[in-house]
DNA sequence: TCTGGGGTCCTAGGACCC
DNA sequence: TCTGGGGTCCTAGGACCC
């Protein structure tokens, strides 16, 4: 058996915690440069605010309403989110962190105990340690697990906890979830299946595996073998290494000149330098991308990607930003009003690790340069010390693409200046 | 005026090998 | 007229997740 513990509206739930006067009131939480909402209290789903909605558009509606708002805070959401974790690893034998909000744990071996006592406990503590709260799925598979999470959410009376372990509660759970409400389908799968009359998730349980697997390939038929109680979906306890490492933004006004768009690219690219060297990883090829707003008019769209492979992986700032440099070169079209771009480190391979080949030229430019690595240190150092970009290259700018954060709440568990005053 | 960021997996098709 | 069989690697694009 399986259990997902998810946290309910994760970054409005914390924003709660440390401020109390926010129960009962409407909360909302922007993505970055405050565009969207992403995030969404109970009370505020109540008043019919969709997810994803641009916060430009219901501006009045939130203010109307008394909806508190707020800038995502990602260094509060990323240590609460630990605190969940870590109590959660302390109560089952084995986790599985799926993404910032929710787990799986592994109940097997819990054999006749109580699984719903087990869970009520479990969404106990939690909320005790951390003030999140929780709810709670169990059922023989990650998939299933999903459904029943979804239906402890959705339904009153079940206190954030919903276990399927017969043939009849999974049969009941199945018929009352939509199939677009299964993990794993998604849109595109939910509207064709809709198109033949398959609306349900047993209905799709039901459907002939040869015409899933051959229209919905490999993904589609462990999902419908999830469904039917057959686990394709193991516990993934240690995370697997990550393949490529993305750093982009939008920005928060228009971008026209190349030396502007240059100093974002420079900055993202050594921000993806020093996340590969917390990971411990060397890239192998770097991309660049950037482009206008998918809402600008058609004839004043452009959209570029440019690709390199490097003579040797790295994880070397200085070196990567100039690879940065040239393909942004290479794709830079005057004439265009920029949003957004990005970079984007790929082929990873472990550092010190035998897998990295040397260059066949390494007198060539552009190869490792232990001075380089030396330097990567210390900025790590002095940056993890005295706050990121405390040192860094001169062709590196917030300007171009500072984000727009005017309701960013204080990063209570992080950081000491933004909770105590200082005097003098 | 104003619309997020960061990932994964799978498949098809092209280039290339013997 | 008529032109094999078996494989790998890479990339782009489409689907999905939070």
């Amino acid at each position: 058996m399986f259990a997902l513990v998810d946290c309910n509206n994760f970054y409005a739930s914390c924003e709660r915690v440390f401020n109390p006067a926010l129960e009962q009131r409407p909360v909302v939480v922007l993505s970055n440069n405050d565009g969207c909402i992403i995030a969404r209290s109970e009370e505020a789903k109540a008043l019919g605010i969709e997810m994803g909605t641009p916060e430009f558009k219901c501006r009045e509606f939130l203010r109307e309403h008394n909806v508190a708002i707020f800038s995502s805070n990602y260094a509060l959401y990323g240590d609460m989110s630990a605190r969940v974790m870590t109590t959660l690893g302390e109560l089952a034998p084995s986790i599985e962190i799926y993404s910032i909000d929710e787990s799986f744990l592994d109940l097997t071996g819990f054999g006749r105990f109580d699984l719903e006592e087990f869970g009520r406990m479990v969404g106990k503590k939690v909320r005790q340690y951390t003030g999140i709260p929780v709810s709670i799925g169990i059922g023989p598979t990650k998939t299933l697990a999903k459904v029943a999470n979804r239906l402890a959410k959705k339904t009153a009376g079940y206190n954030g906890i919903c276990l399927l372990d017969s043939h009849k509660t999974i049969r009941e759970a199945l018929e009352r979830t939509p199939v677009s409400g299964v993990w794993g389908i998604g849109r595109r799968w939910s509207h064709r299946l809709e198109q033949r009359g398959i609306t349900t998730a047993l209905g799709f349980s039901q459907v002939p595996a040869t015409w899933v697997r051959k229209e919905m390939h490999l993904t589609g038929a462990k999902v419908q073998a999830e469904l039917q109680g057959q686990s394709c979906l193991p516990l993934e306890e240690v995370q697997p290494s990550k393949k490529s490492i993305c750093t982009s933004r939008s920005f928060g006004r228009n971008v026209r000149e190349r030396d502007e768009l240059a100093e974002a690219v420079s900055t993202f690219a050594a921000r993806g330098a020093e996340k590969l060297r917390k990971a411990g990883s060397l890239a192998s090829t770097v991309t660049v991308f950037a482009g206008t707003s998918p809402f600008e008019e058609p004839l004043r769209q452009y959209w570029a990607t440019r690709t390199l492979t490097l003579l040797e992986p790295s994880q070397d700032t200085i070196l990567l930003t100039a690879a940065a440099d040239r393909l942004l070169d290479e794709l830079f079209r005057p004439g265009y009003t920029y949003r957004k771009a990005g970079v984007l480190y790929s082929g990873l391979l472990p550092a010190g690790g035998s897998g990295a080949n040397l260059s066949l030229f390494s007198e060539t430019q552009g190869t490792r340069d232990p001075r380089h690595e030396k330097l990567m240190q210390v900025m790590d150092n002095l940056n993890r010390t005295y706050g990121r970009g405390t040192v860094r290259l001169a062709g590196e700018s917030m300007e171009a693409w500072k984000p727009v954060q005017e309701h960013r709440s204080p990063c209570y568990t992080t950081r000491w200046s933004d909770i105590i005053e200082v005097k003098g």
